[in-house]
DNA sequence: AGTTATTTATAATAGTTTTTGATAAGCTGA
DNA sequence: TCAGCTTATCAAAAACTATTATAAATAACT
């Protein structure tokens, strides 16, 4: 589990990181709202840690750029503000829940469990092992694809990046999420590997690789596999 | 929506009881422990609001009985101690959230809406994902209009300040603010840019851009995206 | 080791989106 | 009504993103 720690003030910030780190989470800091920000554009987390008083954007700021982009990201308000009109300004923002500073480690710790608990991908991890796209037939487990009687071997990553898009059908998915499912957390090749990978993908499954037809490029943001209608 | 509000002071009760009713939910009062756990034995209910110090048999106690049988109902503590260790108690014993008497009816209302879309967010989501805009559909998630069985694909902008335009429906929002949701970081583009982006969504939205129905001007001020159920 | 396939990087080109600025049109209040 | 300010529209420039081909690095296989 990954997690971005906003918060500005340096102490607070390494006890927070500490503490978080021993629970063997990861913990990614930022110390201001417009370095947060690009945090988020670029890596995947699964949860966030939102101080409200930060320098050059402030925190509800903040949540509101990320809610448009980031539906359901789980976040978690720390703020030393603790009127009630603070608190329901929070959570209308957006947030999931608002401690108040000081707060107990314990009682952070219990809030992100309760959250994390809830989150989960229903519907969209159920694995079939064939599934079909156009007149192709794509075997994930034997990495073939199958169109008028031929078969085509298709390489590992090339299978894994398919099989991540088809799971996540109808939806955008980020060249930054496609690398995190199919590389990992560590260790990335750039995000034009994955166009690569795109492209060659296109080259088997695309009647006309120039205007796909399963395998959009969604600009500004990534790639979506289009299987049915998605309204 | 049914609730089982156990709180033993008559006032708070009643005031509770009489705003949740406002909103339209069904609520059943219990006036102490023992009779609390009674009602949940025999009735059904789909959140339940506890304050802790009760006669007969204290909050915690009831909460520990009743997610023995339970595990998955809502519940809201309400108490007037505030302690951490309070608060981190009545949550390890199984409270999904803890609010602090006193506190603003609104508060309760935001955090139990929060407790009940989890309860129901697959299918949720889908709905507000997808938002209908006169004869034409919003996929949020795809970044698509549907317009009679056409498919439009919105820019990273466009669906941005379109998304910001929904979420504060049947309200006015200053091209300033629009910058700040969208953009976010310190460096902005000028307010005219703004009107570019409203210009090319009433172009996909509107049926006669120069009249919109919709996405409406406010001079002097900034837009305002108005919703069909406001009336 | 040598050969082949796969993965990653690079760079030029093509394609889109975003921004700007100029001008026209629209509102508002004295 | 008219002056002064706000908003709409358009086209062109600038900024950014995607695609493609090609080549280098790595791994896998015989």
């Amino acid at each position: 589990m990954r997690f971005l720690l906003i918060e500005d003030e340096e102490s607070l910030r390494k006890v927070i990181q500490l503490n978080l780190e021993l629970e063997d989470f990861e913990v990614v800091c930022a110390t201001d709202g417009a370095s947060a920000l690009e945090k988020l554009e670029q890596e995947y987390f699964d949860l966030v840690i939102l101080d409200l008083m930060l320098p050059k954007l402030n925190g509800l700021d903040v949540l509101k750029h990320l809610r448009l982009r980031n539906p359901e990201l789980p976040v978690i308000i720390i703020s030393a503000r603790d009127t009630s009109s603070d608190r329901i300004k929070g959570l209308k923002t957006g947030a999931d829940d608002y401690l108040v500073k000081p707060f107990d480690f314990e009682e952070l710790l219990i809030r992100i469990q309760k959250l994390l608990e809830r989150k989960t991908r229903p519907l969209q991890n159920i694995q079939t092992d064939i599934v079909t796209i156009g007149d192709h037939k794509v075997n994930f487990k034997t990495f073939e694809i199958l169109k008028n009687q031929k078969k085509i071997q298709l390489s590992q990553k090339e299978i894994q990046i398919l099989r991540f898009l088809v799971n996540n059908a109808n939806t955008v998915v980020s060249r930054q999420e496609i690398l995190r499912a199919v590389w990992g957390y560590d260790v990335f090749p750039s995000t034009r590997t994955v166009d690569n990978f795109i492209a060659s993908l296109r080259k088997h499954l695309e009647k006309d690789p120039k205007r796909p037809r399963y395998i959009k490029s969604v600009h500004g943001v990534g790639y979506k596999y289009e299987s049915s209608e998605s309204f």
